[in-house]
DNA sequence: GTATTATTGCAACACAGTCGCATTAACTGT
DNA sequence: ACAGTTAATGCGACTGTGTTGCAATAATAC
C-alpha cells in the first residue's frame, strides 16, 4: 500500500466520493471539486486509490472510466464482482447489489467478469 | 438501411472481417489493411455498417471500442446479448457463443447487458 | 456520356488520459 | 520548532482514439 500523505486534494476527492450516491468519473469529479484542483492530481489520485483498494474502476458508455468506493475490496485483490448500471438517459452510473457469477469457459481461464447494464433509471423513466 | 455503394474500401473491411476469427479494433483493422486507407474512412465505415446492422461494437479494455460481424443482427435492432471475452496478455478479443441473460432490477428498466469476461486465452495460458 | 451524390482524403479538432520536470508541502527525526 | 526528505502537485506537452468540415473523387442512375 502506497503512504499517503493526507493532502486537501486527496481529502476532497475521498468526500466528493462519500457524498455522491453514484459512480464518478474524472471529469464528474472534477466538477465537483473546487476549480484549482489540477487535472493531472485527479487521475493520479484515481489510480493511486484503486491501487491501495479504496476504489475500483470499470469502464462505461463513450469510453469513460467511472470509479466508485469499494465496499469489500483490500489490497491485496479487487472484489467487485458486482454489476454496473448506466441510463442511457441521463448517463448516470451506479454499483448495483447484484453479484455476478464468473462463468466458466472450456477454451479460456475467466478471471473476472465486467458486466455493465444499460436503460433508464427510475427518474428518466417518468 | 444506407445506400452502399460497392468501395473497394468497403469490400477491403468486410473482408477482414470474414477473415477474421476475432473481434477487431479500428486499430487492428488498420494494421491489416492496405497503408493507404484513410483513418476517418474506417471509422465511417465502421459507423455505418453498425448503423446497418453487419457489425456490432462493444468496449473492451483501454477504452477500445471493437467490432465483429453480426450473426443475427438487423438493421432493426442489434441482438448480440453474447458475451466477449478478452484475454488479458494478448488482449485478443472473441465474441463467444454464451448468451446473456438480461436481469431485471427493482428500480432501473434494464434494455441491455454488456458482458467483457478477461482472462487467458488457450495460447497464452502454456 | 453526363449528372447526381455517396465516398474519400486531408487537416484540423475534441477529448480522455499520461508523463517529465520543477516546485510545493506533508511528514520524519532530532 | 526546525531542517531534511520525498510524496504530492501544477504545468505544459504529449499520446491515442475518435470526430468533423470541406473540397476532390468515383460509384451509380439516367
Amino acid at each position: 500500500m502506497g503512504v499517503h500523505r493526507k493532502t486537501r486534494n486527496l481529502e476532497l476527492v475521498l468526500d466528493a466520493f462519500r457524498n455522491a450516491q453514484e459512480a464518478l468519473s474524472a471529469h464528474l469529479l472534477m466538477e465537483r471539486l473546487p476549480a484549482d484542483v489540477n487535472r493531472s492530481t485527479i487521475y493520479r489520485l484515481l489510480d493511486r486509490l484503486e491501487d491501495d483498494g479504496v476504489v475500483h474502476s470499470f469502464l462505461a458508455s463513450e469510453n469513460i472510466k467511472f470509479y466508485a468506493l469499494c465496499q469489500e475490496c483490500t489490497q491485496s485483490g479487487h472484489v467487485h464482482s458486482h454489476a454496473h448500471f448506466q441510463c442511457t438517459s441521463c448517463s448516470q452510473v451506479v454499483c448495483l447489489e447484484q453479484q455476478v457469477a464468473v462463468p466458466t469457459l472450456n477454451q479460456y481461464r475467466v478471471d473476472e467478469a465486467q458486466v455493465l447494464l444499460k436503460g433508464q433509471c427510475a427518474t428518466c423513466m417518468r
